[in-house]
RNA sequence: GCGGGAGUGGUGAAAUGGCAGACACGCAGGUCUUAGAAGCCUGUGCCCGAAAGGCGUAGGGGUUCAAGUCCCCUCUCCCGCACCA
C-alpha cells in the first residue's frame, strides 16, 4: 500500500493518457436503462426474506394509486420518500417489505369505456402497465414480483367479497332502505365521506341529491368507541390526522329527554337530544327539523304550515348549491302545538326551525335562549322568553347573552337542582328522567354506519342473492332479514365480474342488464335466485390491501395470519393527506373487524403515519385543469430519474408542499455530473482497485497519521454519516441531507490540488468516494449503483451495509468559539480542540478580552459578566457590560 | 365562527434558546473558447460608505446574559370542519 510516496497522477492511471477533456460526461439516459433493464432481470432484487428469518422487519408502505396511466409528480414525490427510507433501513440491516400494487376498480374505468369504447378491465390493466413502466424507470426499490395487486382481478376481490360474507355473519354488513347521497354525474350513490360541501367528492360542482335506496352499510358505528379512543394511542400519526378523525367521529355525550305533545294522546313524544340537561329549566320552546317524521305527519292537515316547510327545504337546498348553507338566517314556523318539560310541567311552543339537522341527534332539540348561541339568535327574531337557569361565576352584568359559563357555576331557578353545580346537575338530572322514564343518558356520534352500495359495474360484486322463493337466511346470518336475501357460501366465491358489458349513461346498476349475471340459483333451496347487482365501493379495497402485501399470492385466503403477525403493524405509512379520513378511518375499522374474526393480532395498522406536503406549480397543486402539471418523464427524460427524485426530496422537507421548479432539478443533475466527474477521475486511481483492498481492511490507525488536508476531509466526511443518519432515524429533512452531501462534493473539489499531489493519501481518496457513493444509494440509486462499479466494485451496492460514523474521526481539531458583547456577535476567537478541559475556560476568557474587536467594543464599558456557556453544540462567550 | 399549519433574501429554503440566511436556484463579474454551450473561479439580505459601521426573521409587547426559536396580543395566507344542540 502506498502511503507516503505521491499519489500517481489521477488522470494518468489508467495508462490511456487521457486528459480532463476526456473523463466522460454523466450521462443518466445511458446509465439509468442500463441499470434499469439489469434491475428488472432480477425479479427477487427486493424480495423481503420470509417472516421466519429472525431479522427485525420494517414495513415500509406507501398509498397504492389509482391508474389513471400517468403517474403524476405527487406520485413522484411520495414514492421517492418511501424508497429513500426502504433503501436506508435495507442497508441498517432490517429484513424490508416494500410493496407496490394498484387501487384499480372505480369510475373512470366505466367513464373511459363510454368515451373510447375501451372495456373497463382493458382500459385498466393497460393503465398499470404503462405505470409500472414509469414507475421502473425511476427505479423505486419495490418488490413487483412477490407484492403486486391490482384489486380488480379475482384474485383479490374474491377477499372482499369472502370478508362481506364474514361480516354478513357477524351482523357487521346490513341492508336496510336509506336516504343516500346521490351523485347524478357518477350515477350512483355516495358514502358521507365522500360528499364535501354538499358536492360530490369526485364532481366539485355536482351537488349530491337525497334518494331513498335499499343499501348495503358495513356496522362502523359499532367501532364507533374503539376508532376514537384509539386515536390517543397513536402518537406516530400526524396530531392533525388524529384531529380529523376526532371530529369525524364526532361523539358528543349527553341526553335525551322525551316531550309529550300537548292534548294529543296519539302522537308520539318528541325526543330532544342536548348535552345540556342541566339547561332544561330555562327551555322556552320546542324546535324541530324541518325533515322531522311529526312535522311530516302535521303538514298533511296544515297548508299553512306544509308550505312554510316546503319553502325552507327548497331554501336549504339552495343554500348547499351556493355553498353558503351554515350561513343561512335562522327561521321558523310556529306549529301551533305545544309540548310539556317532563322536568317542570311547563308547556313549551313548537316550532320548526331551519337551523336543526335532520340528521344529527334525534332531529329535535330544546331551545335554551339563555345559553345557547343560536337558540338565542332565534328566540331574539321572535322574541321567545330568555330564561336564565346557571348563574356564573362573576359579575353577571358585563355578560352578554347568551350567558357562557365555567365548570363549576351553579343552578338557579331549576327547582331541587337549584344550587347544584353544572356538571353535577348533567349527570343526576339524566338519572332522573331515566328513572321517571321520560329520558336517559346518551351518546350520539357523527359518524354513520359506511354506506357500501354503488350502482356501478366496475366494481367487487356483493355476494348476496334474492331468492325468488322468498328464502329467509340460514342461521346464524342475523345481519340478513327474512325476505330472500341470502348470502352466498364461501365455496361459490369468486362472484366473477361478466367482462361483456355494454356500458351506458343511463342510471341503474349496469349489471343489472347482464342476464347471465342476474339469473342464478338460490343455495339454499336450488330455486331461482336474483343476483345482488350493486357493487362495492371502492374503499373497502384499500382498506386491507396492505394485509394481503404480506401474502400476495394466497389462493385459499386473504392472507397467512403467521405472516401478516410477523409484518404488523406496518411501520412507516407514507400518503397524502387527504386521505386523512376516508381510506384512513376504513382501514383502521378493517384492522379491527379482521382481528375480532382473529385473522391478526394487532387492533391498528400502522405505527407511524407520515402526510407528505403537495406538489404545486406557480402557486397552484398541478391540475390538468389549471395547466400547469409537469410530467415526470419529461423530466426524466431531460435532466434523468436521480435528478427528478433527488429533487423532489431537495426542495422541500417531506411534509411541507413543494413548489416545482424545473431550474432546480436542472441544479441536481449539475450536482450529479460534479459527483459523476470526481468518481470518474479518481477511481482509476483508488488503491484498493490495483491491491484489492476494501475500506473496511483500512484500519483506522492508518488515517491517524493523516495530513490536515486529509484529515478535514474525513472529518466532514464523518459528520456528514452522522448528520444523514440521524435524520433518518427522526425528523427525516432530506433537503438537508441531500445538502450535506452537496458539502462534502464540494469540499472534496477544494481539496482536488491536495489530492492530486498526494497530500491526501489514496486510502483517504478511496474511503471518501466509496463512502460518498453509500450515501448516494436512497437518493440516486442509479448513480450510485453505476459509481460502485466505476470504484471496481463487483457487489450489489443496494446490500452494502450503511456506513457508521466515527466519532472520533468527526470530530474538530480546532473549536470555533463565538464571543458576544451584550448578546450580539463580535468576533470568533479559534482555539486547539485539545486544550485541556480544565485550562480552557481560562484560556477561553483571556483570548476573548484579548480580541481587538472585542476591545473596540469595551472601550468605555464595565464587564458586569463574563459568561461562557456549554453547549453539547459547542461554546458561547458573552460579554456583559454597562 | 372553531381546529390545525405557516409567515425568514429576488426564489426554494437552513438554523437541539447561542455566529440568521447553510445548501441550491437566479443574477452579476471573471476564466476557458475563433465563438458559444458546458465546466471552473469570485460576488450576491438591506442601507450608507473607501472603510469602520448601522438595520434586519409579518407587526407590537414580554421572559432571558442571549429569541427566527419560548410566552402574550394583533395582522396576513393556506388547509380541514362548519348551525353537531
Amino acid at each position: 500500500m502506498d502511503e507516503s510516496g505521491t499519489t500517481k497522477a489521477a488522470v494518468a492511471s489508467d495508462g490511456s493518457g487521457s486528459d480532463k477533456n476526456e473523463v466522460q460526461r454523466y450521462n443518466p439516459a445511458e446509465i439509468e436503462p442500463r441499470w434499469q433493464a439489469k434491475w428488472d432481470a432480477q425479479p427477487n432484487l427486493y424480495a423481503a426474506e420470509p417472516h421466519t428469518s429472525g431479522k427485525p422487519k420494517f414495513y415500509c408502505l406507501e398509498m397504492l394509486p389509482y391508474p389513471s396511466g400517468q403517474l403524476h409528480m405527487g406520485h413522484v414525490r411520495n414514492y421517492a420518500i418511501g424508497d429513500a427510507l426502504a433503501r436506508f433501513m435495507r442497508m441498517r440491516g432490517y429484513n424490508v417489505l416494500h410493496p407496490m400494487g394498484w387501487d384499480a376498480f372505480g369510475l373512470p374505468a366505466e367513464n373511459a369505456a363510454l368515451k373510447n369504447n375501451t372495456p373497463p378491465r382493458e382500459w385498466t390493466l393497460k393503465n398499470i402497465a404503462q405505470m409500472k413502466v414509469q414507475m421502473q424507470r425511476i427505479g423505486y426499490s419495490y418488490d413487483w414480483a412477490g407484492t403486486e395487486i391490482a384489486t380488480c382481478l379475482p384474485e383479490y376481490y374474491r377477499w372482499n367479497q369472502w370478508f362481506f360474507l364474514k361480516m354478513v355473519e357477524r351482523g357487521l354488513a346490513y341492508r336496510r332502505s336509506s336516504k343516500v347521497n346521490w351523485c347524478p354525474q357518477c350515477a350512483t350513490v355516495l358514502a358521507n365521506e365522500q360528499v364535501i360541501g354538499g358536492c360530490c367528492w369526485r364532481h366539485e360542482d355536482q351537488i349530491v341529491e337525497q334518494r331513498e335506496l335499499e343499501q348495503w352499510f358495513l356496522r362502523i358505528t359499532k367501532y364507533a368507541d374503539e376508532l376514537l379512543d384509539g386515536l390517543d394511542t397513536m402518537p406516530g400519526w400526524p396530531e392533525k390526522v388524529r384531529t380529523m378523525q376526532r371530529n369525524w367521529i364526532g361523539r358528543s355525550e349527553g341526553a335525551e329527554v322525551e316531550f309529550r305533545v300537548t292534548a294529543m294522546a296519539n302522537t308520539p313524544a318528541i325526543t330532544v337530544f342536548t348535552t345540556r340537561v342541566d339547561t332544561i329549566f330555562g327551555a322556552t320552546s320546542i324546535q324541530l327539523a324541518p325533515e322531522h317524521a311529526l312535522v311530516k305527519e302535521w303538514v298533511k292537515t296544515d297548508a299553512q304550515l306544509a308550505s312554510a316547510v316546503d319553502a325552507m327545504i327548497a331554501e336549504q337546498k339552495v343554500a348547499r348549491e351556493t355553498g353558503d348553507i351554515g350561513n343561512i338566517e335562522k327561521h321558523g314556523v310556529a306549529t301551533g302545538k305545544t309540548a310539556i318539560n317532563p322536568f317542570n310541567g311547563e308547556t313549551l311552543p313548537i316550532w320548526v326551525a331551519n337551523y336543526i339537522l335532520a340528521d344529527y341527534g334525534t332531529g329535535a332539540i330544546m331551545s335554551v335562549p339563555a345559553h345557547d348561541e343560536r337558540d338565542f339568535e332565534f328566540a331574539q327574531k321572535y322574541g321567545l322568553a330568555v330564561k336564565r337557569v346557571v348563574a356564573p361565576n362573576v359579575d353577571t352584568d358585563k355578560l352578554a347573552l347568551p350567558y357562557g359559563e365555567e365548570d363549576d357555576a351553579v343552578l338557579i331557578d331549576s327547582g331541587e337542582w337549584t344550587g347544584e353545580a353544572v356538571l353535577e346537575a348533567q349527570e343526576r338530572m339524566a338519572r332522573f328522567a331515566e328513572e321517571h322514564g321520560f329520558g336517559k343518558k346518551t351518546t350520539t356520534y357523527r359518524l354513520k354506519d359506511w354506506g357500501v352500495s354503488r350502482q356501478r359495474y366496475w366494481g367487487t360484486p356483493i355476494p348476496m342473492v334474492y331468492c325468488t322463493n322468498g328464502h329467509a337466511a340460514g342461521a346464524g346470518h342475523e345481519g340478513v332479514k327474512a325476505g330472500g336475501v341470502v348470502a352466498l357460501p364461501e365455496s361459490a366465491l369468486p362472484v366473477l365480474l361478466p367482462e361483456q358489458i355494454e356500458i351506458t349513461q343511463e342510471g341503474g346498476s349496469p349489471l343489472g342488464k347482464v342476464p347471465e349475471f342476474v339469473n342464478t340459483t338460490c343455495p339454499v333451496c336450488g330455486g331461482p335466485a336474483r343476483r345482488e347487482t350493486d357493487t362495492m365501493d371502492t374503499f373497502v379495497d384499500s382498506s386491507w390491501y396492505f394485509y394481503r402485501y404480506t401474502d400476495a399470492r394466497n389462493s385459499t385466503a386473504p392472507f397467512d395470519s403467521e405472516k401478516a403477525n410477523y409484518w404488523f403493524p406496518i411501520d412507516q405509512y407514507i400518503g397524502g393527506v387527504e386521505h386523512a379520513i376516508l381510506h384512513l378511518i376504513y382501514s383502521r375499522f378493517w384492522t379491527k373487524v379482521m382481528r375480532d374474526l382473529g385473522l391478526i393480532a394487532n387492533s391498528e395498522p400502522a405505527e407511524r403515519l407520515f402526510t407528505q406536503g403537495m406538489v404545486i406549480k406557480d402557486g397552484a397543486k398541478m391540475s390538468k385543469s389549471k395547466g400547469n402539471v409537469v410530467s415526470p418523464d419529461l423530466m426524466i427524460e431531460k435532466y434523468g430519474a436521480d435528478a427528478t427524485r433527488m429533487y423532489a426530496l431537495f426542495a422541500a422537507p417531506p411534509d411541507r408542499d413543494l413548489e416545482w421548479q424545473e431550474e432546480g432539478v436542472a441544479g441536481i443533475s449539475r450536482f450529479l455530473a460534479r459527483v459523476y466527474r470526481l468518481v470518474g477521475k479518481y477511481a482509476p486511481n483508488v488503491q484498493y482497485i490495483e491491491h484489492g483492498m476494501h475500506a473496511d481492511e483500512i484500519a483506522p490507525e492508518q488515517f491517524a497519521g493523516q495530513t490536515a488536508a486529509g484529515a478535514a476531509l474525513l472529518r466532514t466526511l464523518h459528520q456528514t454519516i452522522a448528520k444523514i443518519t440521524e435524520d433518518f432515524n427522526g425528523r427525516w429533512h432530506f433537503n438537508t441531507c441531500i445538502a450535506a452531501i452537496m458539502i462534502l462534493v464540494n469540499e472534496i473539489y477544494a481539496a482536488e490540488a491536495a489530492m492530486d499531489s498526494g497530500e491526501v493519501s489514496s486510502a483517504t481518496i478511496a474511503e471518501l468516494l466509496r463512502t460518498l457513493t453509500l450515501l448516494l444509494v436512497p437518493f440516486a440509486p442509479f448513480i450510485a449503483a453505476e459509481l460502485w462499479k466505476d470504484l471496481g466494485e463487483t457487489t450489489d451496492v443496494f446490500q452494502q451495509p450503511w456506513p457508521v460514523a466515527d466519532k472520533e474521526l468527526a470530530r474538530e481539531s480546532e473549536i470555533e468559539i463565538p464571543v458576544q458583547v451584550n448578546g450580539k456577535l463580535a468576533t470568533v476567537i479559534k482555539l486547539a480542540a485539545d486544550t485541556d478541559e480544565a485550562a480552557l475556560e481560562v484560556a477561553i476568557k483571556a483570548a476573548s478580552l484579548a480580541d481587538e474587536k472585542v476591545a473596540a467594543r469595551l472601550i468605555g464599558k464595565t464587564i458586569v459578566k463574563h459568561l461562557v456557556i456549554n453547549k453539547p453544540s459547542g461554546k458561547l462567550v458573552n460579554l456583559v457590560v454597562k
